[in-house]
DNA sequence: TAGTGGTCTAGACCACCAC
DNA sequence: TGGTGGTCTAGACCACTAG
């Protein structure tokens, strides 16, 4: 473990090395971690501060524990964290799960609004992929998605693209969203989405601006999506 | 302490003896609490353990420690926990804080829907103020909050209340709100808000529904709110 | 200087899991 | 039975605050 010039508590160092090697890919989604004697030994500090680290990492929902088993890597895809940042919920407060379709796939050019959401340098080339979310059949959610090039290589030119987004991001290519920051507009819904959502131009919409950070801090999807609120509504808890 | 008869580790035991203390009101917003050897001493267990417990109740930002004097209870008007529940941005992303003109101040009986949301038996009374928030000095946000009697007495006949709700029922009557939950809607402005808020009726606006949580669990209060994004959003994190 | 919280360690014991 | 994480304790030392 490299130690910084500038004091930082030794559960720190613990935890960001862990971080670090899990952005490299040194430990990937669904990996289980050496036992805390174990990291204990390598990194020279004691059981105790490891696993300080360790349930810091724990309460981010970037690891996950088993008493008796062990310390894994977080998935995307189990029923835990699976649509964790789906935030729509029946009006009644029963959490829904969407089908998705593909809409359309393509790349081209981010302008400079775009760009500057992603952080990138204006004009680089993104992924656009439009999707229809439906629940319970019907059609609830269209979104636009975009995803920097440089950091999905080839995913304009996928065939099959899994409901779960951030599961597929995790597995393909070693992206972990373990944030999002979400911006709530209200719209009045033109004539295509709401075409696609099978409601009529004029009605209020909400949409959702959202940024996905990677657990290296970087942004690494935009999206916007629209949802008529007469079925369904954005629903968090603030503590 | 008493201890339960299902076995609960001792930290959590400590947890809920200290938010037992401050349901009660026995520390109130802003004392100080016994050192860590002091309130291990009193529960009979280790500084360790008592500190753990603090630890957790600091996350939820129901305590504050300052190093070298002691451990607090959060104040809903300090600079770092005013305002947290707040969530109207600017577009840019700058943080905005709003100033308050109560409309009107009355108390009727809930309506079945009310009751609901606020947990109460149904025809129970309730004090409804509305109010007008504005930004930079122009109105934008109208909102409606709904107040039990039981609860929050005498409160439908204040003259003065202060810009900080949350600030004034922790000071006057002992309630603390330590958590928000949101439901989010588009609506079409009617009439009558567009008026409050110097738009048009039929643009479209986002209503938020909230309800606040006691730290003794209650809804202790249902509120909703009406606001433009043309020029401000709802903006949230989600880890 | 005395008292507080913050970090770090070491060790004991328990609960859960797999073999 | 051995290995894992979960709890609990005890004690050392540091950093910050106040008088």
């Amino acid at each position: 473990m490299t130690l910084s010039t500038k004091y930082q508590p030794l559960y720190q160092q613990v935890y960001d090395e862990i971080v670090k090697r899990l952005s490299e890919g040194y430990w990937k989604a669904g990996d289980s971690l050496p036992s805390e004697f174990g990291l204990a030994d390598e990194l020279g500090v004691s059981q105790g501060t490891v696993r300080k680290a360790l349930n810091q990492l724990v309460d981010e929902n970037i690891l996950r524990r088993r008493q008796g088993k062990g310390t894994y890597v977080s998935e995307h895809n189990n029923e835990n964290s699976l649509y964790r940042f789906f935030r729509y919920k029946e009006h009644g407060g029963e959490s829904v799960i969407p089908e998705t379709e593909v809409v359309s796939l393509t790349s081209r050019q981010a302008s400079a609004r775009e760009a500057k959401k992603l952080r990138l340098t204006e004009n680089l080339m993104v992924a656009e992929m439009v999707r229809v979310r439906s629940i319970k059949g019907r059609p609830a959610i269209y979104e636009m998605v975009l995803q920097p090039l440089s950091i999905f290589p080839g995913i304009d030119e996928v065939d099959e693209i899994p409901n779960s987004l951030y599961g597929y991001y995790q597995s393909k290519y070693g992206i972990s969203v373990v944030e999002v920051r979400d911006e709530l507009h209200a719209v009045i819904l033109d004539e295509k989405v709401a075409n696609h959502l099978e409601l009529n131009a004029g009605e209020a919409a909400l949409m959702t601006e959202r940024s996905s950070i990677n657990i290296d801090g970087r942004v690494v999807e935009w999206s916007q999506a629209y949802c008529s609120t007469e079925k369904f509504v954005y629903s968090v808890s603030l503590k």
